[in-house]
DNA sequence: AACAATTTTAAACAAGCGTTTAAATTAATT
DNA sequence: AATTAATTTAAACGCTTGTTTAAAATTGTT
């Protein structure tokens, strides 16, 4: 644990803390302030204004979550094994940053804050190959033919929601934070079985 | 088209619209008086304060949220296609409410805003006897035997999420609105073959 | 028509907002 | 050690916030 964090960036770690659990208009300048332990006047010192510190924390969080895990697809692995595995490697990094997909949804479908710049990101995405991967597994009737855009909703749906809905489904149901970790896990496993099962072998489905 | 709706009436309305496009947080009294074509010291005057007026009109609309869709158990139809139906009930509500789900997620993350009002939703739901039916089913071997809360979220996170992800996908994918409806429709299907192929006849699966 | 109750309005309130200023402090350079 | 530059601070700026007030306008009642 270094504290060795020069004061621009104790501010931009406490800005993303702080934003990721309250969001841009929840949050005061204050409030980060006093989080990183600095002075109001500091935030603006080295980030301008919240809109220009907000516009940096929220594209470097969107990049680090679209990307963290993808890697998985550079590996020599059948894609069956590497959905697998992203899959758990998703679940893993949400139970860490869970308030991360709801975070990004809720600041991008109100987008006029600023203008975000994502142009690298699915350059990023496509330079792991997995695109190519995927059209060429559908050439060969490994995996279902579907749009891509559709298998990664599909995907990002399964992976993303449950953690986004912690607060719906514990309300709903009466759970406690023990039981909906439970709910989490075994939540992996049906789906992952359920779009290994639907998105290969279609031959045998349809 | 009567706009015989009372101050109230059109206050309440207003500050629907306005809170969900906005949020709580993002939102003043004075716009949604002005989108209600009122003064601002109605908004109190009626409703006493923002977060009362915000009270009741999350409670209402998470109501109809989750109560929407959900009569078609009681129909006199196959569990099959009960679930069939459902999930294109589903989408089209979600087609002309797309952005209630990320609304009812962003203001229940942080729930500290007032404590909502929830009881008779759970047993609303019950009284349509679809949880009966599916723990049945299940002893029937019907369906596959899981948790009701991950049934739930299985079919929660493949109906809600596509609507949630809209700027996200648009964004990344560089589609246009009118292709996005595409890939909605096409996912509409996908995950209704998704989820009933897994959920039904799992002697077949496992 | 006169009175009372309700509804609507404009104006004001203190408090908090993002941001700026200018002085105080620390660090770097000569 | 003296001087300059960079950092940090406390205080203030104008503005907006949610809410309240008290008067005006409308409606209802006798």
């Amino acid at each position: 644990m270094s504290k060795e964090l020069s004061t621009e960036e104790k501010i931009r770690e406490a800005a993303k803390n702080v934003f990721i659990a309250k969001g841009f208009d929840g949050c005061t300048s204050r409030e980060i302030a006093k989080a990183a332990g600095m002075n109001v006047a500091l935030v603006n010192y080295y980030f301008c204004s919240k809109k220009q510190l907000f516009k940096l924390v929220f594209e470097a969080v969107l990049e680090d979550f679209m990307l963290s895990t993808i890697e998985v697809f550079r590996k020599d692995l059948s894609l069956e094994s590497k959905m697998r595995i992203f899959i758990e490697r998703e679940f893993e990094f949400l139970t860490s940053h869970p308030d991360i997909p709801r975070f990004i949804l809720s600041e991008l479908s109100r987008g006029d804050k600023c203008e975000f710049d994502h142009a690298g990101i699915l350059d990023k995405i496509a330079s792991t190959g997995v695109f190519e991967e995927l059209l060429e597994a559908q050439e060969k009737g490994v995996i279902r033919k579907i749009d891509l855009t559709n298998i990664m909703l599909l995907i990002m749906s399964n992976c993303h929601y449950p953690f986004m809905a912690k607060p719906l489904m514990k309300y709903l149901n009466n759970l406690s934070e023990e039981q909906y970790q439970e709910r989490l896990m075994l939540q992996k496993q049906y789906v992952t079985e359920m779009l290994i099962g639907y998105l290969f072998n279609p031959k045998t489905n349809s």
